[in-house]
DNA sequence: AGAGTATTGTGTATTATTCTCAATAAGTGA
DNA sequence: TCACTTATTGAGAATAATACACAATACTCT
């Protein structure tokens, strides 16, 4: 069920919050972004630049906030420093990330079972799921050759 | 198998690196660090500092970068904006963190079959493993009912 | 349409982390 | 034990991601 511009005009109505054209077309890039794709704060924003949206990186870092918060973008921090999200999608599309920490190459994989321990865990407590990710850091094959030190 | 100033010493070399006073004392902090504790890049400065054990700061960036690269810390990114830090033990200590993204609250918890999943999935695309950490972010109860916008 | 207020864009501030470089000291082998 | 090589440290400056302040704008509701 991906959004459309009513759908989340009414979550954020329903929070006295606005729908505003900022909002519905960063949501829109990334419905558009192909499978095992992230976006940076700055690759949004070039990418909304070239596509003729522009949209100041503000508003850009207030936005993926706000809709990491409401559970519609996940928050990916890789080893790079800088944060990358995506659309956060339920079952079957939900998945995770195998990260080598010397040359950031990601690798995504599938589980069910993680999402609902996930799932049960933060019921578990009273907390409101958001998003569950399994993060596994380390080292690809290539880099495990380089001899290169760090 | 926890760490001992030799078998430290032993990993380091066999890498061309050294070990150095600093090196062992940062070690030994995380070593006596009660469990559920994690500490920033500032938090373990202070530490030091204040157990008389002075370390510069960017000493303090290197070494935790370094020892989380040899497996010997993992690194965490709550959601402060700053990462954590704490000793990567293995079965059965390992765990995982349940996050408030409002206040932070954090609940550890324990899966070995995460673990298992873990290892499985980087060693069939033949990366060496480093960590494995299963990030739910939620909202926890209090906030939850808490009105503030954000 | 108008009131009330959430949101935007611009510019500036903050702050975690990295970099530079000269001084120091760990490892190694004679 | 003593040099020799070079990894490491500490101090400070630099960088870069992100947050903030505020006046102008534009949603939403009546
Ligand atoms: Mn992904
Ligand atoms: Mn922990
Ligand atoms: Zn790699
Ligand atoms: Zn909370």
């Amino acid at each position: 069920m991906a959004y459309t511009a009513n759908s989340l005009k009414a979550e954020l109505n329903e929070r006295g919050w606005r729908l505003t054209p900022q909002r519905e077309v960063i949501l829109n890039v990334f419905q558009n972004l192909a499978e095992g794709h992230h976006l940076s704060a700055e690759d949004l924003y070039n990418e909304l630049q070239s596509q003729g949206d522009p949209i100041s990186l503000s508003t850009i870092y207030r936005t993926v906030k706000l809709m990491a918060r409401m559970g519609i973008l996940r928050e990916l921090e890789f080893a790079e420093g800088h944060k990358h999200y995506e659309l956060n999608q339920p079952y079957p599309h939900h998945h995770h990330h195998l990260i080598c920490v010397k040359c950031n190459k990601t690798i995504e994989f599938k589980s069910d079972s993680i999402l609902k321990l996930g799932s049960k865990t933060s019921e578990k407590e009273g907390f409101h799921l958001l998003d569950c990710q399994l993060l596994i850091h380390a080292i690809c094959p290539q880099c495990q050759r380089s001899l290169l030190p760090g």
